[in-house]
DNA sequence: ACGAAAATGTATATTCAATAAACAGTATAT
DNA sequence: ATATACTGTTTATTGAATATACATTTTCGT
């Protein structure tokens, strides 16, 4: 729940409405009935609609109709299907977080977090279709980026670089989450499930790369590791992994050469 | 140019349409008249609106009214909207790509290759905007995967290992990509100049991210870094570089791994 | 208590986009 | 020449977002 949800304060303003309703940031309407329907009740069932059927599927007619409402009753809470995206994203946002424990790995906790990230975007598929049109300004979604933050609590590590860890590991973990969303998605579909396999056009592509125009992919498609036909024992989940455990390397590296430039904490600037 | 763009070959009966339009794998009619449009002309103009008023813009109707057409005229030439947004992605991905240099440093390589389709997705802001599907599958987008797989050419790397890590740049490089084309239309739609300098929402933040709730984010939107208003020479791009270099170390971290599990090229599997 | 004000949900209507279907004209193979 | 396979156009349908006007309900100031 949002602060204290009195004021209408005017400091904000100038915020996206979406963002301040958000907040809790919005006056409460004194006179007039009580409304049947409110805010919450709306974008749960957005998000439901959302999570079977996708975000192609939710308009607001849609929305309306499985709460028993007219399309237009939602324009009582929401300024525009626009604001309702906002809100599915933070709504969705509020997952909880693990509890803070004082001596965990920081490679552990980064771990733990992109992991959960990803496990996210599959659970709430919609979430990656919605442009970002700025960085978070939401409650719930700030939540989570205080928490991509945690991770670093106790590396030696100033605000801009602890920024970039971030939006490097959450942008990992958003590119991991769309390709096992296709995936899960294509799954579902069953696409031809007769003579062409899974998603793949294996046999389509294996005829048109030619070695000639695609000399350094062409060996990958015909061995058919491009479209993870031949995968032996090698998943999905185990190039999401192994590019995590990249990254991770890298930021290590990044303290060591840290570490080794001041090795006391106290020394002067 | 597509392949011999004669066949209409049985074998490709089973691609998406749009791909198949890609790879000119489709019948040249031999009756009736000439068209007066061409696909390319269509997929120019529809690249066109969508560079200077973003995808949003791009409508049938508008695309066929840039080019004093009805809108119904270009469904002679593609299939739906759907189709166009595919061909327009790879005739984005029409860029020309570097000459191969033998004894160029693989970082350097990478570098330029991430660089490269940060600068892409700057020039064609909407690429982005369209959903992915499945993987590269037509021409032009499957060089620039070819071109990504060519700066390991040289690098004892297997191809899972080799698609993952172009996996990891090209993922790094749309998301960095993403970040820098929403500052650019920040700057362009000029947000309020007065008294909230640029995109920022700083004021308001400062007041929302309270120190309890928000214990490692706090500080950083309290100091600006959040919202880059105090960027103090520190720039976006900086970021990016900063992040990449990671990556590249961390990458070169795992190749090291390898050199020292089996120093001798030749030895048995 | 009472009437104005404010707010609710609804009905109606507008605009715009995608696209199906039928049509009139045109070039080519037979 | 003529049937055929095309072309671009016209017309119409569908669905979504949302502006507007309405009837109804609640509560505040008196």
């Amino acid at each position: 729940m949002p602060n204290e949800d009195i004021g209408d304060d005017e400091a904000f303003r100038n915020l996206p409405n979406a963002v301040r309703l958000s907040w809790g940031k919005v006056k409460q309407p004194k006179r007039g009935p009580k409304g049947e329907l409110s805010i919450p009740q709306i974008v749960e069932a957005a998000i439901a609609i959302a999570d079977r059927d996708g975000l192609g599927a939710v308009s607001m007619s849609r929305v309306a109709q499985s709460l028993g409402f007219t399309t237009m009753s939602l324009y009582r809470y929401v300024d525009s299907k626009d604001d309702l995206l906002v809100l599915m994203m933070d709504a969705a946002c509020d997952i909880p977080l693990p509890p803070e424990r004082p001596d965990e790995d920081w490679r552990q906790e980064m771990r733990d977090y992109v992991n959960a990230t990803i496990q996210f975007i599959r659970d709430h598929p919609w979430f990656v279709d919605i442009p970002i049109t700025s960085v978070p300004l939401t409650p719930n979604h700030l939540r989570i980026v205080d928490w991509g933050l945690r991770t670093m609590r106790n590396l030696p590590l100033n605000g801009y670089e602890k920024m970039s860890f971030v939006l490097l590991l959450s942008g990992y973990a958003r590119n991991v989450g769309i390709v096992l969303r296709d995936m899960d998605r294509a799954l579902k579909a069953g696409t031809a499930p007769d003579s062409f396999s899974g998603r793949g056009y294996t046999k389509e592509l294996k005829l048109l790369v030619g070695p000639d125009r695609y000399p350094y992919l062409h060996p990958l498609v015909q061995s058919g590791v491009y479209t993870e036909e031949s995968a032996e024992g090698n998943t999905v989940g185990d190039d999401f992994l192994f590019g995590l455990e990249r990254i991770l390397d890298g930021i290590e590296v990044y303290l060591q050469g840290k570490q080794a430039e001041k090795p006391e904490p106290a020394s002067g600037k």
